[in-house]
DNA sequence: CAAATTTCAGTTCCACTGAGATGG
DNA sequence: CCCATCTCAGTGAAACTGAAATTT
C-alpha cells in the first residue's frame, strides 16, 4: 500500500470537489454538534427565520430557509412537539397557518446560534478573519448569481 | 406575502450555511450533466482516480476518492455492468481485488471530464479566473487543516 | 377557472454502521 | 490473535416529486 493516498489531482483542482469535501465535513461538525443540544440543521434554520421575522407562514418560512415545501411539514412537526413553535390557522387567508416561535423556542434558538459560531470557528480555524470575509463573499457572488438564475 | 423573501442574515452571513448551499446547487449542476451520460459523481472519481493511478485495490480507491467503503463495491458493480472497469484478485494478496479501468472506460472518463470543466465553469460564471483559483485556495487550505485532524 | 397552501407518501443520492467471510 | 479487505444489509439525513384537499 503506498504512504500517501492522496486522491487523483484531477479531481483535487475542481471547485465543485473542494465545495462538496467542505460541506461534507461542515455538515458533520454542525449536526455532531447540534445533536448534543437535541436539535438539527433544519431547526436552526427555521427558529432563526421566525425570530428574525415574526409569524410567518409555513411556505414562506420554506422559501427563505431553502427548505423544501415538504420538510418544512416534518421539521416543523418536531419544532411543535418540542413546544419551541405553535401553529395556528391565519384568519385572514384560510389556506395558511401561522407559525409562532415560543419562548421556549427563543430560548433554544440562543442556545444553537452560540453552538453554530463555535462550528463556524473550528470549520474555518486556519483561516484569518480577511480570509473568512473573502471566503464568504466569493461563495455569495455565486450564489447571488445563479438566485436571478 | 413579502416581495422579496429573503433568508435570515444570521443564516446568510454564516459560512457553513454558505457552503452548503453553494454544493447544492454544484450538485444539482452536476448530476443533470452527468446524468445526460448515464453516469454519476462516484462514477467520475472513481475513473478518475484508475486513469491516474493504474490498477488499484478497492479499499485503495475508497480512500483515494473519499467514497465509503461499502459504496464503493456498488459503484464498482455499476461501472463494471457498463464494462468500464475490470475486476481481477490479486495474485500477491488474495484478500484484495485488483480493480482495472477498461479502454471503454478511458474514453467515458474523457468524456465526463469534459462535462465536469463545463460545469465548473457554469458554477463559477461570476467569477474572474484569479477569483475562481482564490476561491480554490481557500477551501484548499481549509480541507488542508482538516485532514491533518 | 387558475394559483397558492398544507399535507402525505414516496424516491433518490450520499454518508455511514455493523457484521460476516476470507486471508496476511 | 490481530488486522485488512471485500461484501451485504440496512440506517439516516437532505433534497426533491407527485398528488390530494382546501381556499383564494
Amino acid at each position: 500500500m503506498s504512504s500517501e493516498e492522496r486522491p487523483p489531482s484531477r479531481l483535487q483542482e475542481m471547485p465543485s470537489w473542494l465545495i462538496a469535501q467542505t460541506a461534507t465535513y461542515a455538515h458533520r461538525l454542525l449536526t455532531d454538534a447540534l445533536a448534543a443540544a437535541d436539535a438539527r440543521g433544519y431547526h436552526y434554520r427555521l427558529l432563526a427565520a421566525l425570530h428574525e421575522f415574526g409569524p410567518t407562514s409555513q411556505a414562506s418560512l420554506g422559501r427563505r430557509t431553502s427548505i423544501d415545501r415538504s420538510d418544512t411539514v416534518a421539521m416543523l412537526n418536531e419544532l411543535a412537539e418540542r413546544g419551541l413553535v405553535k401553529r395556528s390557522p391565519d384568519p385572514v387567508d384560510r389556506r395558511q397557518n401561522v407559525v409562532t416561535i415560543t419562548p421556549r423556542g427563543t430560548e433554544q434558538f440562543q442556545r444553537l446560534d452560540a453552538i453554530l459560531a463555535q462550528v463556524q470557528s473550528d470549520l474555518l480555524a486556519p483561516l484569518s478573519a480577511a480570509d473568512r470575509r473573502l471566503l464568504s463573499s466569493l461563495l455569495s457572488r455565486v450564489l447571488a448569481y445563479h438566485a436571478d438564475q
